[in-house]
DNA sequence: GCCGTTTTCGGCCCGACTGTTTTCAGTCG
């Protein structure tokens, strides 16, 4: 089988789609591929091995001619129809689609006209002045094309959640004090607990919409002001990250924040649901579609109220990705999301014995202040040696240590001694399975060759599974968000053996990781799957990340009864225990 | 290219903002 991953099938149909728009095809016949990709990228099961076997039929958005190319790509790791598209332009045409301002048609004039087919060209053609003589184009055009360069040479265009957490809710903040300002709200990929974002969106109602806006530029935290009319702002800030204002009257507010929050595909498929109810539906309004339709529904106050009107149970804003929630609300079966209040306790937390920087009693008593009934350390085994990983003899004395403080402790609070085991290249675990034995848990995780090919990580890493003194596997993938991607890995084949050796998966929380993505986690369910929310975390501040990691599990439709780390401490007591014997 | 409780053909989301125009095309979300 060639070597491809889901990924490949994505950037196929999306390079498809990109070649098509440079060539001015059809419009919808390009949204067709954009649409398919974006169904591959949300499927909520192994679409790869479906496309590989030729079982695409019936999935909705891929109709005759992507599901046989995505068989051919799947099975053979090439598709001659993108190959051909790809030899009419140069590979560095695709980085034009990163300047802001560029679209489709200006690239195609651009390149027909000037030749221009990378970043360095259009520098050149604008510098030159002949980009500003091209139809369409203009000496603003230009200027801001050159400024577009610079700014993607100076900023990131996405980010780790982390990264913006702190801007949204101080903007959010500075949006609610405002005097003109009746509710505010951040939306967008944000709201719906994206592991990384594009750029911040707020919506603010108001009657007062210029007030709003003039003040919204005025704080010192933004960098520039990149458009702004009546009722829409863009802003970038200092840490190079873009923000979208719009302001909407009170009544238009519920209607705005469905619409912002997204996803475009969630949208699409909620329009079409008001389409059938006889009303159009856009960020403002419902609005019959003639003289014959039921009148459109009065007292839509918040999404509820939107979402009730359409016949839906409230979708919360993490299940918004287009794949399946709308069917869900209708049937009643949507999921009772996680809650970060439902969190009674948390495994793999490091201290200083190895990489982390606080002290087991630190840990313990920073754990004790988020009302948490039992915190698990796993500090690194012996050979993560560039994480100071403990020996046999180390691992001992914390034990004892940890022994001494929940006699302190009990029976309010009390950590379990376990270990963050190294998984060895052959699968053996880093410590011996009689030492493993001694301790309440262990997480097994992968710290090194990364590069091994998917069937060799895949057995690597169900040789651990299937190891009985493995409590759960850390970090799944490896991947760091923006940074290393994953490993290869065949994930369903694991996810099968988690479920037969009653192996807990870690959601590892830590905004760098994220892992396992929450895209997997519907299928894990589904197979039995438990889910351990864990904060990795390395400073008593680290234990906070556990927002994140429960934003991801809600993200992937995980309820209380999937998360192990929900149980109160007897019962995970019970668990660990029935596990070891 | 996809889809169908109007349909196997004829639709497919649309509003805000900018710049180049002189009423609109392109981009963005």
């Amino acid at each position: 089988m060639p070597d491809i991953s889901r990924e490949t099938l994505i950037g196929a149909l999306e390079q498809i789609a990109t070649l098509l728009e440079l060539k001015g095809e059809n419009p919808f016949k390009i949204r067709a591929y954009r649409t398919g990709a974006e169904t591959v990228r949300t499927y909520p099961e192994d679409i790869l091995q479906l496309a590989r076997d030729n079982q695409l039929t019936g999935i909705k958005g891929i109709g005759e001619a992507l599901r046989d190319k995505l068989h051919i790509l799947a099975t053979t790791g090439s598709l001659p129809f993108l190959d051909k598209l790809k030899a009419e332009f140069p590979d560095t045409i695709f980085e034009l689609f990163d300047i802001s301002g560029l679209g489709a048609k200006k690239i195609a004039a651009l390149y027909s006209e000037l030749g221009v087919g990378s970043i360095a060209d259009l520098q050149r053609a604008c510098e030159s002045g002949e980009a500003a003589k091209l139809a369409g184009f203009g000496e603003k055009t230009a200027t801001k094309l050159l400024e577009a360069i610079a700014t993607r040479a100076s900023f990131a265009d996405t980010f780790r959640v982390d990264q913006v957490s702190p801007a949204a809710r101080e903007i959010l903040e500075y949006l609610r004090d405002h005097p003109d300002c009746s509710r505010a709200e951040v939306a967008g990929s944000f709201r719906r607990g994206k592991e990384t974002v594009h750029d911040l969106d707020f919506l603010a109602a108001s009657k007062n919409p210029a007030a709003i806006m003039e003040d919204f530029v005025r704080p010192p935290w933004i960098h520039s002001v990149t458009a702004s009319g009546p009722t829409k702002t863009s802003v970038r800030l200092h840490s190079g990250v873009q923000c979208d204002l719009r302001v909407v009257t009170n009544a238009e507010f519920p209607f705005a924040l469905a619409y912002f929050t997204g996803s475009k595909e969630h949208n699409i498929q909620l329009r079409a649901r008001a389409l059938k109810h006889g009303w159009t539906l856009n960020e403002y309004r419902f609005t019959p579609t003639g003289p014959d339709s039921p009148p459109v529904p009065d007292e839509i106050y918040d999404e509820r109220d939107l979402h009730r009107s359409l016949g839906l149970d409230f979708i919360d804003p993490a299940l918004r990705e287009g794949s399946g929630e709308i069917e869900a609300a209708e049937a009643g079966t949507l999921p009772r999301l996680v809650e970060l209040e439902n969190l009674r306790g948390t495994f793999h937390n490091h201290t200083t014995a190895s990489d982390g920087h606080a002290s087991l009693r630190q840990m313990a008593e920073a754990a004790m202040e988020l009302g948490l009934e039992y915190l698990g350390i796993a500090d690194h085994s012996k050979s993560s040696f560039q994480a100071n990983g403990l020996d046999e003899t180390r691992l001992r004395a914390q034990l004892e240590e940890i022994r001494a403080l929940n006699a302190e402790y009990a029976p309010d609070f009390r950590l379990f001694a376990g270990s963050e085991v190294d998984i060895l290249k052959d699968g053996s675990l880093d410590f011996p399975d009689d030492l493993l034995a001694e301790l309440d848990y262990t997480v097994a995780s992968v710290h090194n060759v990364f590069n091994l090919p998917e069937a060799e990580m895949t057995a690597r890493i169900l040789r651990a599974v299937e190891n009985p003194h493995v409590t759960m596997l850390g970090h799944l993938t490896g991947r760091l968000l923006l940074k290393r991607e994953s490993y290869a890995l065949n994930i369903p084949a694991i996810l099968d053996a988690c479920a037969a050796h009653g192996t807990i998966i870690e959601l590892n929380a830590s905004p760098w990781r994220l892992d396992m993505d929450w895209r997997w986690w519907r299928m894990a369910r589904e197979k039995g799957v438990k889910c351990s929310i864990n904060p990795d975390a390395h400073t008593i501040h680290g234990l906070q990340d556990l927002w994140y990691g429960l934003r991801t599990a809600r993200k992937g439709w995980l309820t209380r009864q999937d998360v192990i780390n929900t149980l109160p401490l007897g019962k995970i007591e019970a668990v660990l225990s029935k596990r070891r014997a």
